[in-house]
DNA sequence: GTCCAGGCATGCA
DNA sequence: TGCATGCATGGA
């Protein structure tokens, strides 16, 4: 990959696996918005950006070079080699008949106080009632960032509600949950940052104990913000998947169970209705 | 009108 | 430990 770093943006040539659709619009982050002109515009980790790929396959993004290394290099998982993991996926044979047809799906490093806020919301809930909630929560209580886009609102800013005053924008009886969790973190009882130096069993405890988050919650939050690609979240689209998989995950999934998921989910949501 | 969605807490055996 | 039930809401 070769990043030029122009004046008023930044092109990456020659990225192996990276569809935007796929990663950006895969239920895994859900600001995710695709403009007029098919570029893709979003917020994450308190920063905004447009990017999009042109004719030659290079993609164009907005950022300052600082933000590029500091934010969106991770955040894409530039550094990890996807066209390696998804060669050595395709030795199961279900990923292999579905990898052609979703190649590029990546797994985003989002920060993982968004991640635990929206799986929690995302819990018997469908992606577009999610995405409407999660836009309510930061048009409203998140700081502007620009170009009309508000950051992901802090536990601070979240702890100061009430609980009627998540369920009055569409959270319904998660409404409980999300200010019992903004409460504790905003006072210092649940440390993110410190679960994400724990070791996967250690981090999966703790998030369980915290009140409305249940195994599938733990597992999105584990893989989609806390960077433990090892987790399977078991959702209702994967437990149909898993009926293929009679004698468990193949050994050819290791340690990438969670990439591999990703690919499987969206094969299920597209053909097991 | 009914069913369902990237489930979980609770109560009861 | 395992299973049944209620839960908010809006799109299909």
């Amino acid at each position: 990959m070769i990043i030029e770093e122009k004046k008023n943006c930044i092109i990456l040539k020659g990225v192996k696996c990276l569809d935007l659709a796929l990663t950006l619009d895969c239920g895994q982050a859900f600001r995710w918005e695709q403009q007029e002109d098919s570029s893709w515009s979003g917020a994450a980790c308190g920063k905004f950006l447009n990017i999009k790929r042109n004719s030659g396959g290079d993609f164009i993004l907005n950022p300052t070079a600082e933000d590029f290394h500091c934010v969106w290099s991770n955040y894409f998982d530039l550094n990890r080699n996807y066209a390696d993991i998804c060669e050595t996926l395709k030795q199961d044979s279900l990923v292999a008949s579905t990898i052609d047809d979703y190649y590029g799906i990546r797994i985003l490093n989002q920060d993982p106080w968004e991640a635990l806020v929206s799986f929690i919301i995302s819990q018997q809930n469908n992606i577009k009632r999610i995405k409407g909630i999660i836009k309510r929560l930061c048009d409203t209580y998140g700081e502007e960032i620009c170009c009309g886009w508000n950051a992901f609102p802090t536990p601070e800013a979240l702890s100061r509600l009430s609980v009627s005053d998540f369920e009055a924008i569409g959270t319904g009886y998660r409404g409980k949950y999300l200010k019992r969790l903004a409460d504790d973190v905003a006072g210092g009882k649940i440390d993110l940052n410190e679960i994400k130096t724990m070791r996967l069993e250690d981090a999966k405890k703790t998030l369980l104990s915290i009140y409305g988050v249940g195994v599938k919650v733990a597992d999105c939050a584990l893989l989609f913000g806390f960077q433990f690609t090892e987790c399977f979240p078991v959702d209702v689209w994967v437990k149909r998947v898993l009926e293929f998989y009679p004698q468990g995950l193949p050994e050819c999934f290791k340690g990438y169970e969670g990439i591999a998921q990703q690919y499987l989910f969206h094969w299920a949501r597209n053909n097991l209705k």
